[in-house]
DNA sequence: AGGTTAAACTAACGGCGTTAGTTATTTAGA
DNA sequence: TCTAAATAACTAACGCCGTTAGTTTAACCT
């Protein structure tokens, strides 16, 4: 398995070209990715980019695959390392962290969420296993949140309308996972809900109104555990 | 006031030129918008436009404003519309109206929130006064649901820690309106949701997970009034 | 009818992604 | 070790894009 020398270049053109275009992403946005711009930083003309990826929008899924990665990393690191047993706190330290992760990668999280750039559309059997490592992670947490003996089910969820029941049913039995569906939307929504609240942040639809969004997300997630009877350390 | 013909042609080039970038957006992404095609389609050289419009980002604001009002329009006459006085039933209207219309218009939707357009980022001063129009709206709505005698504030929500509290409150003030601190917070917190819903919806990303999500809104939506006393009918 | 104004045009600049064809360099096999 | 294959760079070019400058045609007002 020793590489040859070309294959040690070609690895390291790979990662440059990446990295050039993660530059070039955070200075000027999401959709500045340009080969051109890129090949002229790297200091090689544009046409030999297509030696490493086969089109613009090869380059930008590769970046999206990294930036799902790197937000599964973070949530994985946030979560899994908090040293106590309650799940309640992992779960809020995992929705904390991806808060944290989407200001801080916020051309990453553009690229994740929402149809950042021009003619570009995610191919779907590329990102579908990447977005399913989060949604696994969620899954995970939400089922050691569901093993608290503190942990109920809101009485507004305790009657799921048979439509949807059966749809989270047909998802559980499709990942092969053991929750509830009741404890399935409960998921879905409050991803929904850190998903809004952080673009409604990022995009700036809140600067009218909350000076420190930071607040407001926190409370919110916070009442969400707490409706769960979930109550997290006030620190 | 009576116009010269020339002003007359004038509107009406104006108007055509914001339909076909419409229709042309709708047809190829929000990314699509491009003066030369729009011009050709319309028969006339790409320059000229620039008779109507001083800039593309000129255009693309202009589509933003009538977006907005679209969106506005869309969630007041269902939401005022709606014959009983149970404030619940109306804000029920009007969530199940934003999905609605955001599924259906889906570009303008995209041009409202996020930021889906290569170099353009929307002038505050435009985009903020439209904006307050459906907040303004939605404050309405919660006000006059907070006035129904079912209507209670979560237990979760009844203590807001201090620094949330200011912000709202500032809030409250600079606006002139008189929700109370936890009215304001359910306002952001379920406009996020129901955003949150909504993109996650629109761009794919409940896809391996549901197959209606319609049904999984409107449960969330209606889980979200109940939570707050207001009960929704079933139909 | 003539002068002014507005709206169309053409030509051009510099940017973009991408393709085709070419040249130099590294690797692998005889 | 010498040679043939493969790889990675290059240049030139096509057809898009937004935008500017300069020019011509048409509509308006007096």
């Amino acid at each position: 398995m020793t590489q040859t020398r070309r294959e040690r270049l070609r690895e390291t053109t790979f990662a440059e070209i990446k990295s050039v275009a993660r530059q070039q992403m955070a200075e000027q946005g999401t959709a500045a990715i340009s080969l051109r711009a890129i090949a002229s930083q790297m200091g090689m003309a544009a046409p030999s980019l297509y030696n490493y990826y086969k089109s613009r929008d090869d380059l930008i899924t590769a970046l999206l695959i990294e930036a799902f990665n790197s937000l599964a990393d973070t949530l994985e690191t946030a979560s899994l390392a908090i040293p106590t047993k309650n799940g309640g706190e992992k779960l809020f330290a995992a929705y904390l962290a991806y808060r944290d992760w989407a200001l801080r990668n916020s051309t990453d999280f553009s690229l994740i969420t929402g149809s950042p750039i021009p003619g570009y559309h995610a191919p779907e059997n590329i990102t579908t296993p990447a977005a399913k490592r989060i949604m696994g992670l969620f899954q995970l947490l939400w089922r050691e949140a569901c093993s608290q003996n503190q942990f109920i089910i809101p009485a507004e969820y305790t009657e799921i309308p048979d439509g949807l029941r059966q749809q989270l049913e047909a998802w559980k039995e499709f990942e092969g996972n053991y929750l509830p569906p009741a404890v399935l939307h409960l998921l879905l929504a409050s991803w929904a809900q850190a998903q809004g609240m952080v673009s409604l942040e990022l995009y700036g639809q809140l600067r009218n109104n909350l000076k420190e969004p930071f607040e407001f997300y926190q409370f919110e997630i916070r009442s969400l555990l707490k409706r769960v009877g979930l109550s997290v350390q006030n620190n």
